[in-house]
DNA sequence: GATGAATGAGGGTTCATTCAT
DNA sequence: TATGAATGAACCCTCATTCAT
């Protein structure tokens, strides 16, 4: 989770096979691992970078190739198709973060102090990432690849919406922010979500400052502890 | 389905061929105008179910033009192509809600009544009909649509944005909500859209009740305002 | 069986849709119909010849659109794909000749004379004709459409030979022919299969006498009675 | 399988490399040249059995490669492409057997003695060897491997028409057998011919008995002698 | 206007062949 | 010599668009 595709490129994180077994620090992989596992990396990147401005069906494999300065034919030596690719490419994005996300609940601090960190991880590790783009390809393209809308409901989301849980869960027992707030811990996450959609959509006609806007939000539910 | 879209022929202008030579305000329609305008909305309704469940790229307009109970070559009678259809669609559907809208912001009364008022205009007319669909589309196919997004930016998001800013302003005059909330209109919005997500993807895996959360999101904001 | 391909290629025989529902003689077709039909045996006729020479891996749907003088997309609207164009290829040549075959057990006659009279039909209605390839394509790919190999045992050669036995069993019982033939009428076929395997790979280094190889054959055959 | 190739890797001639450079007869080869022979055998090996089962097209050399557990540029160390491992795998199945054929026609002795001998042979050599799918192969690609059909036909048919042809006219002089078979050589062969395609598409269907069909056959071609 | 057959460019995928290691 | 990753031409099939009826 510390680390951003676009960090990951450059360092080309040891995973090899399709497995994404990670070996770990300080372990040299041989040499021809170590391509391979590159070249995956290499298309996945390209792969990214099409399928967030063009959108899966838009994409076209050749394209793909070109920006990966591969031949067209080299991408299902990597990925059995066109749908294998785009799987494995939000899956291997999102896999990172899924061990740190579930231990997010278990913090305790105010919330304050918390939210704080979270929508600060938030803007470093997703909005300014990559990552916001498997997001965005989440919500665009979800709809029509039910598994993966799966697989990020059970291994991602269910978990951050469980910590966001616990979290506000404690805050409301010491007072620091409303007991409604439980039941729909999706408020709390909604700006982030927002955030992403308007920068693809919206940001050329009126920039939106993401880390201020969930600064406020979480200022204002806070505020909200002494009325309730 | 039909609903909205019944709504929306009423108030739509009587767009007829390509150009869209408007039959003026309150005209009835020659009998051969009113078939011509019905086969539109025959094929608008046929190609909202198709973009709707499989996105602009993979809507096949064979499928519309079975839907619609019509040849395809039909569909070239009433839009330029595919493009076109889409992007008439959108604006189509969203034509009518624009003046309702541009008025909202005049409206004077307590945040918590309007907001109550708000929320429910926006589940009995966008949630519950198609033009959640149309919302959807707009977030995953406006990237590649720049013009829909710039439609929609300055038709409707606009306005609605600077309602809901008047509206919070003069609330906040009055005390009834902290003054940052000014400058992020979005917030107030954001669960919608949420909602509208979520239906998409995660629905079946967990509801959501998108009136409950979109007052207790304002309920929160309101409550806040004694502590600003 | 009477009409060859040849022959149908001129006439147009009065098919229409996949079915091949026969409109008999002097039943006129619309002229959609006729147009479709006659498109259907235009692609027919081509992927014969292509499917003769190249095979059915080796031939181009490009090719056999180009040979139809129609564009690649068209064929996909009469066949669902390569292989059912190669299956309904083969089944409609075959189908004609079914009746017929049925029949052929029944005549009684000295085998001399029904043995002549088969062996004319065999070389006027197969071999001089385009059913030769298909017999052809049934023997070089019956092994991989074990669909079609069934098809022509079930309906073309389980026929020919039980018709081939009941003529060879009467023979015998008058003495005619040896009674051994009874079990083997695959022998009196040899000659023909034969002969087209020699005709599209020996032809041009030593040319063969079909009728009068079947000629001899059969009159061998017959000959050996008074050993018996 | 292994059974034929194993006969023909004694006989054949210990070609090594590209040019078929002959080792000379009965001399041993040196470990290296044993290696590469070896080699070329289980690719031949390999190569029969998918292109036995799939025809030349539908074989993919990644296959062959996979059977023979090399790797599938090796194939390229000793075969120039695809189509000369084809055709170099239907010579050296051949070649052994050209020499035994040329001798046959000289053998004397009556007919019903030879037939018996000539028949066993080919079915303990070919047809329940790997041989019957080179003679399939012949049959079902010789078409479009004018070379190979030439070969076959140069080398090994003519032989055994030739040889047949002198077996018949002895034994017509003898009067064991009428003199018209003298002309038509191939309708000895034809039974054999049939039960190996017969074996490939409708064994399934239909057993039967090549040894006997083939008896038969000779059979009733000797008792005819009398009649004539 | 309406139809739906026809078109043909385009894209996903395969696989023979090459080549760096 | 052996490997197997890489290449890219080729080919099947789809589908937006056109057009004769």
């Amino acid at each position: 989770m510390t680390r951003s595709l676009a960090a990951s490129k450059k360092t080309a994180p040891a995973k090899v096979g399709r497995g994404g077994t990670s070996a770990g620090k300080g372990v040299s992989l041989n040499p021809r691992q170590a391509r391979t596992a590159e070249r995956r990396e290499v298309i996945l990147a390209a792969a990214l970078d099409e399928f967030s401005t063009r959108g899966f069906e838009a994409t076209r494999l050749d394209d793909v190739a070109k920006r990966a300065k591969i031949a067209k034919g080299t991408i299902y030596l990597y990925f059995r198709d066109k749908e294998s690719l785009f799987q494995e490419l939000i899956r291997d994005m999102l896999t990172p973060i899924i061990g740190t996300i579930q231990n997010v609940g278990a913090i305790d601090a105010p919330l304050a102090v918390l939210a704080e960190r979270l929508i600060d991880m938030f803007v470093r590790e997703v909005y300014e990432t990559r990552r916001k783009d498997i997001v965005r390809l989440l919500i665009t393209e979800g709809r029509r690849f039910p598994k993966i809308a799966e697989f990020y409901y059970r291994e991602v989301l269910s978990h951050i919406l469980a910590a966001v849980r616990a979290i506000v869960r404690r805050a409301a027992e010491r007072g620091e922010v409303p007991r409604q707030l439980v039941d729909f811990p999706q408020i709390l996450v909604a700006p982030g979500l927002v955030a992403i959609i308007w920068s693809g959509l919206f940001e050329r006609f009126e920039p939106l400052d993401v880390r201020a806007m969930m600064k406020t939000h979480v200022d204002l539910l806070l505020a909200s502890r002494k009325a309730s």
